[in-house]
DNA sequence: GTACTGCGGGAAAGTGCTTTCCACATTAAG
DNA sequence: CTTAATGTGGAAAGCACTTTCCCGCAGTAC
């Protein structure tokens, strides 16, 4: 929109002292030099309700050109008191799953004309709660919050209240994972894609199952665990052939809890399931580093399809996400508000795993005749 | 900071109609409501130069803790001309290289209650003029530019003068790639790097070489294949012992530049070096569909040292760059400027690269006796 | 010729904050 | 007992904008 300006504005400040007092250029510095009132200048720039004449209107273009003159974005935002930023929390932007999702949000709200500021790595409820009260003091458009909630009731509470007092200052807020900030949610279906996994697994004939189950305090982690315990159920496989493991949401995570598997004395699952890519690929490793073949020792799956493992081999059966698209679907969400005012019901939107078969969970070996 | 407010402020808008005009609480609110004035409630918040006697403090503290008030920060932002935002631009958050460098920088910038806004994927130079050009407009402290330059002039002059408007405006600019936007830059040294590991290469005992090198324009490639073959020549490798293949910076265009080396009626090569270790995946895909074996059907090297590469195997040898490091370095370079003001001569500073021998690249087999 | 509309322009009043400047008490020094 | 030096609070002037309100001037209808 802006072409470079052509030369330097005029009024820079005296070569002599490169002195703190910037020049920056001003709406006023605009108006006088064009000759014409703050109010019209104004106008000319908003191109918006009322028009200018076209004498008056060339010449503030050509001053704006000559002074390389931009508007104050934060001044215009305190004046109208409309904000163009959205803020999203990530617990780790350099992982693939965040990284994806932020991707597709980023690229909507950017064709939106919306600033997307990102929050730090972190994970905690807390540190999500001060970045929310951070975008409430910048008074952002809205806020998307990226993965799993924990089941600490008080912490989710005060995180709530937070949103709360964002969304009562007119801000809109959309969750991606749990519905259970009582706002607008796109809810993978985590439980239903586990259970279809299950089932996969069950029809290709492993029986003794381990799941790498992730914390115990991740709802996100419990809802995959249970459906998959539930898959099982539902293929009458009995409660005992399911080992769970707990440990961190993490590749260091899959890998120490892989660990435990084997150290164990009972006989070795035959099929693994990591509520996680990340951790499947941790467990990978584990395994690997054991000389144990996936699949012809072991199975292995994981859950997200993450874009990692195009490169991974062998290729890893898994629960696909559209991760790019749920970014997308989210600042739909937080864009579509826009219109409709007096709603009540936060909508749910909800996303289903599809389960990928692939190399990691080629049916057992034939038993052994008896 | 603030606790979770106890209760929705008294001024909510009639609930009968859940209108529009939501309740903002300003400063001014909280003045009248303790009873003082708003220059004092503003010292209390502020806790700068003057104090405010104990008293008056602790009715207004009472009072925002009541309303659940947070100052305006895009109204501070325009009372004070000081900006808390930073930019980043990057081609693509998804892409593991870009999104390692982003965290570090995330995160040194949140320690120093800086907000960080991404651009979306782009990788074009129109697209980057655009959002230092936003950058600009909201006043944002710095912008931060990471990933290769092309060497169309044009365009690179143009993007330069949109910096060159955003640093005069009061901005600062770092780059991290590069040096050629007259910025502070960190400046990975691509050429030596890739030096290094044409040495080691040939060390190893490969002789014919292959370069999938990127696009013809881009400069980080260009230094690469540059750095690389000088390594070549440096140990009497022959130039026509080293083939190079141009192509998309990409997944993708290492796949195809793999296939036109396979494709080829010359003799395969023993050892492929892609210049980006996501090239040199895309590169393993194409062999592997290929059914040859790395490294012993040939070898395979890439440059950048991914975090992806932690789960791909055979284990690819690649020049380890200190992403998240160079990240922070970015962010250290950006906040330090706040100190020294006279300065003219940007800053470069570089960073070595180490080659980091693995399975992809053993030593070919023994010649068979003649 | 008057009245009515409509339009292009500007003065001025917000927007939510910070900060300068001034008034008024105290209190310490002379 | 003055006089100067503090220390505290508030009025008001920014900051860089948008937007409302008003005014003068054409153009049209009556």
């Amino acid at each position: 929109m802006n072409q470079a300006p052509p030369e330097p504005p005029s009024t820079q400040p005296t070569k002599s002292h490169p002195a703190r007092p910037r020049s920056r250029v001003t709406l006023q510095d605009v108006a006088d030099r064009a000759g014409v009132s703050l109010t019209t200048a104004s106008r000319v720039l908003n191109e918006g309700a009322r028009r200018v004449g076209p004498r008056l209107a060339d010449r503030v273009n050509k001053v704006v050109a000559e002074l390389g003159y931009t508007a104050n974005l934060q001044a215009r935002a305190v004046a109208t008191g409309q904000s163009t930023m959205v803020g999203i929390v990530v617990h780790d932007i350099a992982d693939p799953y965040f990284s994806s999702i932020a991707a597709g949000l980023i690229e909507v709200a950017d064709a939106q004309q919306l600033l997307v500021c990102m929050s730090p790595a972190s994970g905690t409820e807390a540190a999500e709660r001060a970045y929310v009260a951070l975008m409430r003091a910048q008074r952002a458009r809205a806020v998307i919050l990226i993965g799993s909630r924990s089941d600490d009731v008080a912490a989710r509470e005060a995180l709530r209240a937070e949103i709360a007092a964002f969304t009562r200052s007119g801000g809109r807020a959309v969750c991606v994972g749990q519905d259970l900030l009582g706002v607008d949610t796109i809810l993978p279906e985590n439980a239903a894609g586990a259970q279809a996994l299950a089932h996969a697994m069950v029809a290709l004939g492993h029986r003794r199952f381990a799941v790498l189950a992730g914390p115990r305090g991740l709802l996100t982690a419990q809802d995959r665990l249970a459906g998959f315990l539930a898959g099982l159920a539902a293929w009458s496989v009995p409660d005992e052939a399911a080992r769970v493991i707990h440990g961190p949401f993490s590749w260091d995570g899959g890998y120490e809890a892989m660990s435990a598997i084997l150290a164990a004395t009972e006989p070795r699952p035959d099929c693994v399931f990591a509520v996680t890519d990340v951790m499947a690929l941790g467990a990978l490793a584990r395994l690997r580093a054991s000389g144990l073949q996936v699949p012809a020792d072991i199975a292995l799956a994981g859950f997200d399809d993450i874009a990692t493992l195009r490169d991974v081999h062998p290729l890893l059966t898994t629960v696909r996400l559209p991760l790019k698209r749920m970014g997308e679907m989210a600042a739909d969400l937080v864009l579509s508000e826009a219109g409709d005012s007096g709603r009540e019901q936060p909508r749910v939107i909800p996303v289903p795993g599809e389960v990928i078969l692939r190399e990691s969970t080629a049916p057992p070996p034939p038993a052994l005749p008896a």
